[in-house]
DNA sequence: CGCATTTCCTGGTAGC
DNA sequence: TGCTACCAGGAAATGC
């Protein structure tokens, strides 16, 4: 989404905010961005951060049905950037939120006192150096159930239930084991894994079940290389055994109980 | 402090 | 066919 949105959007002013939504915690200070230019295009986790020209960072998370697009939507738009033009033809960035679980904010550049979770975010998994003796310090620390604690978005950044479960297949391990149960192998296996199948996804341009569309309005092609997520029942490809479907933490869990062994 | 639980929200769908 | 009830989950708020 960010690689697709970055050269339609570098360099362009932000003409008008048109906020079809109650002003509440989800959209904030948006009337500040009128005025202010983009200056660049970036991604911590899930979230999209734009920073402006006026010391103003412009906040966006996609929530679960969250959409953004050039061209208007017929329903659901909370948000709608007017944009200077390039060239003859007028510009726009629409934000579509059916189920209204994203965000799009304003904030003084840097200060994420209001996003907790943007400002406690682990370290991005593809980035160069992803420490992974890091990664294994910083399970240590926790009590949690691996699953929810990658949820958290604190010992890695962007992983979200899709993947999580993905990757503790690949790495077999049970999603119920304490982080900090975890051996040095172990979590070496959980990052290497992480790592694969965000790389897996991105190549293949997302996972599209339902609602996820590429910025140019294409579903993702990962749905057919899912091993476990909306799997349940079906046999594990490594040992045949039936994959189970649990609740942790109120999220559907998708596991082999035979490949992955609590620790 | 940190972990667990609840809340927000709407379209799709199962069941009758 | 049409209605109701329930399910999906990212992150914040609340509870313990």
């Amino acid at each position: 989404m960010r690689r697709g949105l970055e050269p339609y959007l570098l360099g362009r002013r932000i003409l008008e905010v048109k906020l079809h939504a109650p002003a509440g915690p989800k959209y904030l200070n948006l009337e500040r961005a009128a005025g202010q230019q983009i200056l660049g295009l970036e991604r911590r986790g899930k979230f999209l951060l734009l920073p402006l020209s006026a010391g103003d960072e412009l906040i966006i998370h996609l929530g679960m049905t969250g959409r953004l697009s050039a061209e208007p939507f017929a329903r659901h738009t909370r948000v709608e950037l007017r944009l200077s033009a390039r060239g003859a033809e007028d510009a726009a960035l629409h934000f579509q939120d059916v189920r209204r679980f994203g965000r799009f904010l304003l904030v003084a550049e840097g200060d994420y006192s209001k996003l907790p979770t943007l400002a406690q975010m682990g370290p991005e998994p593809l980035a160069k150096p992803f420490d992974e003796g890091g990664f294994y310090a910083r399970l240590q620390k926790s009590s949690a159930p691996i699953k929810p604690y990658l949820l958290s978005q604190r010992p890695v950044a962007g992983v979200g239930n899709i993947y999580a479960d993905e990757a503790l297949w690949a790495a077999c391990i049970h999603p119920l084991t304490p982080a900090k149960h975890l051996s040095k192998q172990k979590a070496q296996a959980l990052a290497t894994a992480i790592r694969e199948v965000l790389h897996a996804s991105l190549a293949a341009q997302g996972t599209t079940l339902r609602d996820y569309r590429t910025v140019n309005g294409e579903v993702g092609g990962f749905a057919a290389a899912l091993q476990v997520y909306s799997h349940a029942g079906e046999p594990c490809a490594r040992c045949g055994t039936l994959l189970k479907r649990i609740l942790i933490a109120g999220r559907g869990t998708v596991f082999c109980p035979r490949c992955q062994k609590k620790a």
